[in-house]
RNA sequence: GGGCGGGUAGCUCAGUUGGGAGAGCGCCACGUUUACACCGUGGAUGUCACAGGUUCGAGCCCUGUUCCGCCCA
């Protein structure tokens, strides 16, 4: 016997914590090291530490969530695994925040205190985020829990340093680097963001040594004249050939610096002439190698003048800008300026303009790894999906430049270099070295900088894993079958893992990529706190429930578009949740006397064999079955809309508006106990389906009606996902169905349309020629009277036409309504609407007959295409026949 | 400047080898029938951005134009 019946309505709140509670007591979401289930394994995208849950996190754990859980029913020895990123210089920016307030800075305390403070920090505020993943459902094995700055991934990082240094893939070098003058530190060239602002580009006049002329450079950043160390020209123009090799007196400075010729100069940009800034410009420090000019710093880490700058010493860039722009004027040497609009890099964690320095960094030498990191793509041993991403992937990594990893804060893997004062030797080591090997000399001075937290995520999936210990778990789960994260890290994080796991472990990281979109509001705009469209993933929840938010989400995950968000698609959501709710209710009501353990009700049902089973339990079976394989169809690709859309379709508008209306007459005692039972049986079976094809889209209200439904102890998220079962395919039962839906929905329309009242019965006639057709409708004849709404039904073959009816087609038949009584039908009204389907035959019909005249289509077009039209003509024409002959009574009664 | 994606119902979007334009929401009408008004039944709504081309046939393929978004220089 089922259980109890389910409260009235569904509350998630109390659902959600107390299931989540309950899989993670039983170990549900714990993978296995050794197992002799096929292995699946996931690495999370590591949210930052300082993170808190947003829309864009809650749509890729969501994703991954569905996939994960899926796959653990499907059978396989799942692993989901958790962790986060350190989050080198966010966290740092946090704590010092905090320090401010106290009026301290970290130098104040000291690295040591300082890096204690960020791990008390992490103590008390870090990992938010991990109890909001739990919250969504994450199903996470969070015994396995990492962290990027803990023990075995520092091991990890040093040993990956220690392995590139050898091979010479990490080198020490002057490059000119992206400097952050808030953050102070260098940052690698994707971590600068680019924008578009107003400024001026001014024209100023460079005199010639020895002459009376000039030429004029034309600049955004007049400032960094301080720091000219030549003028360059295209070797090409006209205009200035005469000028090559001849010398400039640089304004308001009065160095002598040379003209030189380069091709890198536009002769369309500006005059023709630019001023040369090796120190300060990526462009010009380039210039600089090829032709060996100095490089000359005015700026220090806070991007204010240094002593090369003179009286401008002390001052700003931005506050130098402009007195250098007065002083060029004053003196004569500005010709003019125009308004520009140029890009400024920034900051991508605080927002200050970059300053392009030179500075002593580390960098990997990136071209052998991204060599290895596309070969894998190109071989096919990593695919992305949508494959459009590939091209992209390409492009990157064929122009990229050498990754710089140093970063000039406290927060991070501190390089694993040391330097012997006595000697001078450099140290590279895994472990602390206590004496330098070269001299023995005990005074050694360990490298300041710490490496970018890029450089410990490339390591992610082996490095979580256990690695560099050769483990089980390494063994079972590398490489990981497929990363689910957002294009936007696509070159920061995926093409890092491939590089890193190609070199480290010869081995891709992850067999596919999924890449999705980036979550919207409805408007398509990025959400941000300054536009003040943030939808708060928490909030939803509190208000909506994980399972409705969860399933927006994968209903709007279309591969290659943005995924647009607003809350009042998660409340629309809300209403399938209790759709679901309210189906089972209704079903637990009904299956009180089912009896739930299945040796009694084989023995049961070992008298009903599928010739009698009734023609609704056939076709909900065979829609179950289509359903089954769409959904598994459309997760194995990763188009979630469509496994959300297949579910939701089947139970809402095939299981509900059709199927449970069916049987409602039968469980409400119609009929014979064994075709009660019959029906129940078919409703337990597909029910119980239904909830497990829902089930990793909506975690929580699928187990909460299981442990009613099912109640072994167990859970629907380690029950075998249903699979294609060849026995429900039914296509016979397909057609019946289709056509006795068409009959009732044929009635339902006349009803509608005549405005008939529902409560009022009406007398049907079908005129069914075709002898297998009355058969189907005499076969569905009580179907037909219950949700039509009839008094009667009466079949024959040309029953003729009554007197007073509306008419209908359907196929061959012709439906004739009558009102019972003498009030008869609204001959206007059903004048109207045959007058309205007419015209609509009439149009369909003059398309099909034009094709059909077509002799170039008859001769060309594919045969079954042709049989289909001819189909369809027959079909339309006969249709048109009957509802002419059905207006020609009616004008008739009109005219009596 | 280069590359990618997109322009389909009032809104948000599906539409997978070219062959009857769809869904959800919204809207209108009717309705409390023992799961659900967070519901049911019915209805209305399209120059598939524009212009050419290929084809018997184009929302889908090709070319061009235009607008929007993103990435890279």
């Amino acid at each position: 016997m089922i259980a109890e019946s389910l409260s009235k309505v569904y509350e998630p709140r109390e659902s959600e914590a107390k299931w989540y509670q309950y899989w993670l007591e039983h170990g549900f979401f714990r993978a296995e090291d050794k197992s002799s289930k096929p292995p699946f394994s996931i690495v999370i995208p590591p949210p930052n530490v300082t993170g808190m849950l947003h829309m864009g996190h809650a749509l890729n754990n969501v994703l991954q969530d569905i996939i994960v859980r899926f796959k653990r029913m499907q059978g396989c020895n799942t692993l989901w695994m958790p962790g986060m990123d350190h989050a080198g210089i966010a966290t740092q920016n946090v704590v010092e925040k905090e320090l401010a307030k106290e009026g301290l800075t970290r130098h104040d305390l000291g690295r040591e205190k300082f890096i204690g403070r960020i791990w008390d920090w992490k103590a008390r505020y870090g990992g938010v985020i991990i109890n909001q993943l739990k919250r969504l459902g994450c199903s996470c094995d969070w015994s396995r829990e990492r962290f990027t700055m803990d023990e075995g991934l520092s091991r990890a990082v040093r040993e990956v340093f220690v392995r590139l240094y050898g091979k010479g893939l990490i080198y020490q070098g002057d490059y000119i680097v992206n400097w952050c003058p808030r953050c102070h530190t260098a940052i690698s060239d994707l971590e600068v963001e680019y924008r578009e602002e107003e400024g001026f580009l001014w024209h100023i006049r460079y005199p010639l040594a020895d002459s009376d002329v000039a030429l004029v450079v034309a600049t955004t950043r007049p400032e960094t004249m301080l720091g000219d160390t030549a003028v360059a020209v295209n070797p090409n123009d006209e205009r200035y050939r005469d000028k090559i090799g001849k010398e400039v007196i640089l304004p308001l400075v009065g160095r002598r610096i040379p003209v030189i010729a380069d091709d890198y100069v536009s002769m369309e940009f500006g005059s023709g002439a630019v001023k040369v800034t090796p120190a300060h410009d990526p462009n010009d420090f380039a210039i600089a190698a090829r032709h060996k000019l100095e490089a000359v710093k005015i700026m220090d880490g806070n991007a204010v003048i240094n002593e090369r700058g003179g009286v401008y010493q002390g001052q700003d860039r931005f506050e130098c800008r402009r007195n250098i722009v007065g002083d060029l004027e004053r003196e004569g040497f500005l010709v003019g300026k125009e308004p520009y609009i140029h890009r400024i890099g920034q900051c991508y964690r605080c927002g200050t303009d970059i300053e392009p320095t030179v500075s002593r960094q580390w960098f990997v030498k990136i071209k052998p790894l991204a060599k290895m990191a596309s070969t894998a793509v190109v071989k096919g041993k990593t695919k992305i999906v949508p494959a459009g991403w590939e091209a992209t992937y390409f492009e990157w990594l064929n122009n990229i430049r050498d990754w710089c990893i140093s970063r000039q804060i406290w927060w991070g893997h501190r390089i694993p270099v040391w330097y012997c004062d006595n000697c001078g030797e450099t140290i590279v080591s895994t472990t602390d070295p206590d004496k330098c090997p070269s001299c023995s000399g005990i005074s050694l001075r360990q490298e300041e900088d710490v490496l970018d937290t890029w450089f410990s995520s490339a390591l992610w999936p082996f490095s979580t894993l256990g690695w560099p210990d050769k483990t089980e778990a390494l063994k079972t789960f590398y490489p990981t079958s497929v990363l689910i994260t957002a294009f936007d890290i696509l070159f920061f994080w995926v093409a890092r893992m491939m590089m890193m796991g190609m070199y480290i472990m010869k081995e891709v990281p992850f067999r596919y990529v999924y890449l999705h979109a980036l979550v919207r509001d409805e408007k398509g705009e990025k959400m941000s706190k300054s536009r003040g469209n943030i939808i708060d993933p928490i909030e939803m929840i509190d208000k909506y429930g994980t399972d409705a938010f969860r399933f927006t989400l994968a209903a709007f995950t279309v591969q290659g578009r943005d995924v647009r968000i607003s809350e009042e698609r998660i409340a629309g959501y809300k209403f399938f949740v209790n759709k679901i709710w309210n189906a089972t209710r209704f079903s637990l009501m009904n299956l009180k006397d089912y009896p739930a353990d299945r040796p009694r009700r084989s023995a049961a049902l070992l008298t009903i064999g599928r010739d009698e089973a009734s023609l609704p339990d056939r076709w909900i079976k065979d829609r179950l079955n289509a359903t089954i394989v769409a959904v598994i169809g459309a997760l194995d690709e990763y188009r979630f809309n469509e496994a959300a859309a297949g579910v939701y379709q089947f139970i809402w508008h095939e299981l509900c508006d059709w199927y449970l209306e069916m049987i409602k007459p039968t469980l409400y005692g119609k009929g014979s106990p064994g075709e009660r039972l019959a029906i129940q049986h078919t409703l337990f079976t597909v029910l119980k389906s239904s909830l497990q094809l829902l089930h990793p889209f909506m975690p929580f209200v699928t187990e909460e009606i299981w442990q009613t439904l099912i109640n072994d102890g167990s859970s629907i998220m380690v029950s075998e996902f249903p699979s294609a079962a060849d026995d429900y395919r039914d296509p016979e039962a397909e057609r019946k169905m289709d056509t006795i839906m068409a009959v009732i929905s044929k009635i339902r329309n006349i009803r509608g349309e005549m405005n008939i009242a529902p409560s009022q019965k009406v007398q049907v006639i079908i005129s069914a020629p075709d002898g297998e057709m009355s058969a189907v409708i005499a076969e569905g004849k009580d179907y037909i009277v219950d949700l039509a709404r009839l008094d009667t039904l009466t079949i024959g073959g040309d029953v003729g036409e009554p007197k007073g009816a509306a008419t209908g087609v359907v196929g061959p038949m012709r439906i004739f309504v009558l009102l019972e009584g003498t009030a008869g039908i609204n001959i206007a009204a059903e004048k109207a609407r045959l007058e309205k389907e007419i015209a609509k035959v009439t149009g369909e019909l003059a398309l099909v007959s034009k094709k059909l005249a077509n002799r170039d289509f008859l001769a060309k077009a594919a045969e079954a295409v042709v049989r289909k039209e001819e189909g369809k003509f027959r079909e339309l024409r006969d249709k048109h026949v009957m509802l002419e002959a059905a207006i020609v009574k009616v004008r008739e009664m009109e005219a009596a």
